[in-house]
DNA sequence: TAATTATTGTGAGTAAGTTCACAATTGAAT
DNA sequence: ATTCAATTGTGAACTTACTCACAATAATTA
């Protein structure tokens, strides 16, 4: 590994996809694996994933491939999934009440402490273990409360509104359902579902793949 | 606009952002809009916007900007969405019930049809018109439908058994939420709501951007 | 009509990202 | 001990994508 080199942003997507694969390795009792098995089941080359893993370090064995269980745990290191992020969703809509019922994110360490919501006839209600609370009380769970990332899924009407009420607070990361260009100082990861639509057709109309 | 160039990736992302960006601009009753404008709504460069538009024409009036309300339908007829497409939802769960809710859809051409859910104690189910149909329906609802795109809001273990029944039919496309690739000749954008978890903690972590 | 200002469209230059190809290493087989 | 097969890690070549910079054009003003 050459140091300092910045690591390519589209490393870093594909760096959650290996995480990914490793854990099923992992749970098919997989010992060893080689840089092209793992580009198999993602669909890329196994060169890519190699020189991905090197920005980071070097971890496999020549000859033989990568050991499964280190590279799992040297994977939640790069990507910072080795400790548990406290999150708070913000809307309890259908966005919202999906994300509160994942289990797939508190699995990957993504802990999920609040519900909050502006309409009054939403609060109390159950989403698993928690209970909606009023999007008043945020400052008071704040004041109560580490909490280090928000999901944002209100309407988009409502998106800059919060994130403005945010930045009073010290979080470290959004992810904005709402199909607008937030603007803050705080890191935001936008997830546009409707984006994917449009994409999607757009291949299909080209025969792009 | 040099003809036969092949489209980068990324334009085609970015033209749904453009399409959407569009459509505020309209409804804000902007007729004329400049590439510096839009740049400015998306966090990107006005460069990029000219040039992106570039690849598929000359829409644009020197000295001006851009017609609103006509770069607008040029960009329906570019990514397609200048006509109905019939989704089906597959999976009534948490992620299914919110498509199926989610008027922004229905706004953009993408007109859900029907929802289909293997899990009997669903079926019957109403969601906004619709109403849960049982899974193995499906055969005899593709006889007496059209059916563009395919919703796929199922677990992960389901996600390949139900995209091989779908190869049956002659579906366009598929949006896939199980986090899993899927083995077919379908074409199939993915949307990974805890990638970008991961990518939002990673850039966290190592205070990218 | 000429000057001034705004803004597009794009070729050329730059930057970012991917793939190739092979020396280096490992373990197994003979 | 030597050969063989597998596989990594990476510099270099290549490909893709972005940005710059400016001629061309349009509208406005003097
Ligand atoms: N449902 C989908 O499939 C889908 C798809 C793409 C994008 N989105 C986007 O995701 C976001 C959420 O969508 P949804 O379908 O869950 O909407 P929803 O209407 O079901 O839920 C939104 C919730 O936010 C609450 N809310 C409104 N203003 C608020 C405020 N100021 N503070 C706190 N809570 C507030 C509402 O009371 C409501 O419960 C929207 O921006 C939507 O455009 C949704
Ligand atoms: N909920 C989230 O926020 C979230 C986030 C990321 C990814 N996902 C993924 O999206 C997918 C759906 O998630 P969800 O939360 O809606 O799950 P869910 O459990 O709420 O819903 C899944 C539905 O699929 C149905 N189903 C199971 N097997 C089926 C089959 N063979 N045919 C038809 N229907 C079948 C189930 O009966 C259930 O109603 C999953 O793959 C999940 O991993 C969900």
């Amino acid at each position: 590994m050459k140091d300092k080199r910045k690591i390519p942003k589209p490393v870093i997507k594909r760096m959650g996809l290996y995480y990914r694969c490793l854990n099923k390795l992992y749970e098919e009792g997989i010992e060893y694996v080689a840089s092209k098995d793992i580009a198999a089941r993602l669909g890329i080359k196994s060169s890519q994933v190699r020189k991905d893993l090197s920005y980071f370090g070097e971890f496999g064995k020549r000859g033989v491939g990568y050991n499964v269980d280190q590279l799992m745990k040297k994977l939640e290191d790069i990507i910072g999934v080795n400790k548990i992020w406290n999150v708070i969703v913000i809307g309890a809509g259908n966005i919202g009440t999906a994300i509160v019922n994942y289990p797939g994110l508190k699995k990957e360490k993504f802990n999920i402490i609040g519900v909050f919501d502006a309409d009054r006839s939403k609060v109390g209600k159950k989403l698993g273990k928690l209970s909606v609370t009023h999007f008043s009380e945020l400052e008071k769970f704040f004041n109560k409360n580490i909490v280090d990332l928000v999901v944002l899924a209100v309407p988009e009407n409502a998106a800059q509104m919060v994130v403005e009420e945010l930045e009073k607070y010290n979080i470290k990361g959004i992810i904005n359902f709402a199909p607008i260009k937030l603007r803050t100082k705080i890191p935001v990861e936008d997830v546009d579902i409707t984006l994917s639509f449009k994409s999607l057709v757009f291949r299909i109309e080209r025969e792009i793949k």
